[in-house]
DNA sequence: AATAAAATACGATTATGTTCGTATAATAAG
DNA sequence: CTTATTATACGAACATAATCGTATTTTATT
């Protein structure tokens, strides 16, 4: 059962620089790694390291042109969340979002949250 | 930071073999190992050595009464899911639920499964 | 009782993920 | 120009996961 492309599972360590790029956008190493350490020790070659690696595997794409290269997601942060959910819902919850939707509703959400969701639905309803 | 035992992550093997035990109840290696190869192919002893992994970490109980150990999950399918979902909340959605959920949602959902959502959303709200 | 069948235990092997040290190259500072 | 700084590349080491073969023990069959 071969994988597409765009559904590549980013690993944890890939994971956690995935959500920096997210957030700080393209970047060198020396941006990633300092952001990094802000929350964990981690040494320079091993972020390095872990981007070279996203880059094979097509995690991230990133531009040469500059002597420190500059690294970017390849897929928006919508695509990887779809994609981390897809696998979760067939893996854990037998093929049924509403079933994950439930069980996550169940454990902790505010009212805001609630609204939030409550609307969405309303609009998904009109759509269908 | 250390891990709850309620929160111990399967690994894809022992998640594997955890859906099996909810669907099937408690069982032997060699009625799960039945159950698994009708979907893939796996070795009698790989199977074995999976729930003998899984028992050290407490993934599962295992009655030894007899000479056949019959395995069981320690804990249920909900909690599980939950802590699946708790985790991945934390390394994909910022710790929010309802980014979560409101992705989910996106997707892909029938109409009856709106409406279980919104019936959800509603005793939800009266509660709080 | 002897042999066959079926079970667990255990260790070796392989694959993947993570970490980091060292070598080398490019640039900046003096 | 020489030296220091700052990059990338590469490979080694370690950790964890997954797979399976072999040895040993227990039970069933004849």
């Amino acid at each position: 059962m071969l994988r597409d492309k765009s559904d590549i599972k980013p690993t944890e360590a890939e994971l956690t620089l995935l959500n920096i790029l997210w957030r700080i956008g393209p970047a060198t190493v020396r941006q990633v790694h300092d952001t990094v350490s802000q929350t964990q020790k981690s040494g320079y070659t091993t972020v390095l390291k872990i981007l070279q690696i996203m880059h094979e595997k097509t995690l991230v794409i990133r531009d040469e042109s500059n002597r420190a290269h500059v690294y970017a997601p390849s897929n928006s942060e919508m695509v990887t969340q779809s994609s981390l959910l897809k696998d979760l819902v067939l893996k854990a919850f037998g093929g049924s979002t509403s079933k994950l939707v439930m069980r996550a509703l169940d454990n902790s959400t505010s009212k805001e949250e609630i609204e939030d969701i409550r609307q969405l639905l309303n609009e998904l309803e009109q759509q269908s």
